[in-house]
DNA sequence: CATTTTCTGATGCACGTGCCTCAAAACATT
DNA sequence: AATGTTTTGAGGCACGTGCATCAGAAAATG
């Protein structure tokens, strides 16, 4: 074993001897301490850049006995993604470098004065950090804003309305459903059906409005009717969605907008459709993967969940020692699956 | 700042005590040494469930003062991708958390003996791990084995040929180039074109082999003639462009099999082509992206070169600790890239 | 020049874990 | 009981960095 030549990476140490100093001014460089010659801060710096230094953030946490408490709120609906989602959370934490512990806990996130009261207790906590899933309200913004004051940040996730978040544009996600659908679809009139839980959820607004916007833009030919609901009901998805066909023979597409594609996808296996009809859905689950192998779905929208869990992790490990996060690697990118890509 | 009651992870000094034993045996227990009894074993084993102990990695490798040193070998061409791969490669090395040097090296990837060579000497370098980007030669196949028995580990690094390898297999991105093909050339008969460098490369013929099986089974009306061969050379690439094009009134679909999609793409441009020809292009640099945004390219097929970047160090650094490693973070996937969704 | 102020060096402990040594304890064998 | 063997405990140093403290040097001020 040829050890001896080894280049290992420059320490402290190091960087003191290069800018012939001592190991204490070095140290007051790096932490921006003050009561130094500027003269001798770029010695400091200059051996830092000739020494291609780094500092060894692993010490430097153990040196600082530095800990993160983060708690994530998710809503309590039980839908498949959201399980994989918790899932994938306590995993990244528990595959982290880092000391963490992460709290998932369930709230109820449509009510806008329950999540403000639930943000309001973590204040008290001690937490370092929340990621939270739910709407954005006058009374949560305010909430997350007196954390925020407190120096608890806090990061919307997955779905949030205005503001910036973890996890992918729904108007962006909508649009490329909108647009494998007029790509799929061919050329030629015909109509598209949206199928939806629920329209009052904003992120299937923005989705919808984002399908709208490249339909008519690009596929001026394609008709695309309101909206039909489900209510996640397989009776009146079934229903419903048997009307909606009856009436429409020059039917070419179906857009099932809900992150709980389940029931419209098992209710549409025992339908009598059109053959090459065009369906779309979103989030990767058992369900959906399972529709999209046997034909059912011919792509689906979606965005990782492992990839989103470490996201935010790192996120707001970056924020609460008020770093800059690597932002290449936090590009949480709208996939597309089809059968070969799976 | 109630910090008193803050849970933090236990310490191998919370598990000694949990366990009634001491510092020194828990160590023992943790690190598979010899001479500790089976019923002391299961207590600290129990500690270990009952607390929920996760060793501090970081910690850990700072008291081993482990190192990684690792080696990149790439194929000296100067591709878009590959100098893109490189940046990432660098980067990601920067920000890792462990005390890693990584070497970046062009090498003459076509001539196996060459290759083979540069990878015996890198036996006595003393080096860690290797990542290698080449055709997978019996020399080559040999030097790997000599060093993976000298316990160094060598990564085959995005186009590999046989076995397993970091990167998107070239059958499955041909097959998925094949199934977008089809679905946007709509129904209906008509001929794709395919355009490469060279088609004596591995990673070109399996894009095809994937490309064609598709066409083949699903759209059975779209006929695929020879590729046509570019060597690189723009007004080569003109010439058979154009006599191809000249030849297929019913021309649907080209399909840019190379990595190095700039110069067809370039090409391209000036050219009089069909209106909504269908383009697919391979891998996401600054002329794809280009050709994707003013439409002369329906869809990119692409890996990221960043998330290949860090994950082939974090598989490097599990093989040469001999750990396993996070399986889910690790899945490189085969990006479908619209205008929508980049 | 003397004095104050500003800057720097030397040193030491801490973090959690790995690894070592040495002695003490527990156990097994005669 | 005496001996040998295996198992355990106690303690210490190391890794690279953060954060103290205190004394000494250099610079600025009088």
């Amino acid at each position: 074993m040829p050890d001896a030549d080894r280049v290992l990476p420059p320490t402290t140490k190091d960087l003191a001897r290069a800018a012939g100093v001592s190991r204490a001014t070095v140290d007051r460089v790096l932490n921006g301490r003050l009561g130094v010659r500027q003269a001798t801060v770029d010695r400091v710096n200059q051996a830092i850049r000739d020494l291609g230094f780094v500092r060894n953030m692993a010490a430097a946490n153990l040196a600082k006995g530095r800990s993160y408490r983060f708690v994530h709120l998710l809503p309590s609906s039980g839908d498949l993604f959201l399980e994989e989602l918790e899932r994938c959370i306590a995993e990244a934490a528990r595959f982290s470098a880092d000391r963490l512990v992460t709290d998932i806990r369930r709230i109820d996130a449509n009510d806008p004065h329950a999540v403000a009261r639930d943000l309001a207790a973590l204040g008290a906590e001690g937490c370092d950090g929340v990621a939270l899933m739910a709407p954005r309200s006058p009374p949560v913004r305010d909430a997350i804003a007196r954390l925020d004051d407190a120096g608890v940040p806090v990061i919307p996730f997955v779905s949030s309305q205005g503001g910036s978040f973890v996890g992918i544009d729904d108007r962006a996600a909508g649009a490329t459903a909108g647009l494998l659908m007029g790509r799929f679809a061919g050329a030629g009139s015909g109509s598209v059906l949206v199928l939806s839980e629920t329209m009052t959820a904003q992120d299937s607004l923005n989705r919808r409005l984002g399908f709208d916007a490249i339909l008519a833009a690009r596929f001026p030919a394609l008709r695309v009717p309101a909206s039909l609901e489900t209510y996640g009901d397989p009776d009146r998805t079934r229903a419903v969605l048997s009307r909606a066909v009856a009436g429409r023979p020059d039917l070419r597409g179906l857009y099932v907008l809900s992150s709980e594609a389940r029931v419209p996808l098992d209710v549409l296996g025992g339908m009598d459709l059109p053959r090459d009809l065009v369906v779309i859905a979103h989030e990767r689950t058992a369900a959906t993967v399972a529709a999209l192998l046997d034909g059912r779905v011919s792509a689906i929208i979606t965005q990782d969940p492992g990839h989103l869990a470490r996201s935010v992790l790192r996120r707001l490990k970056a924020l609460s020692d008020g770093r800059e996060v690597f932002a290449a690697q936090e590009r949480i990118r709208t996939e597309i699956l089809l059968e070969t890509n799976l």
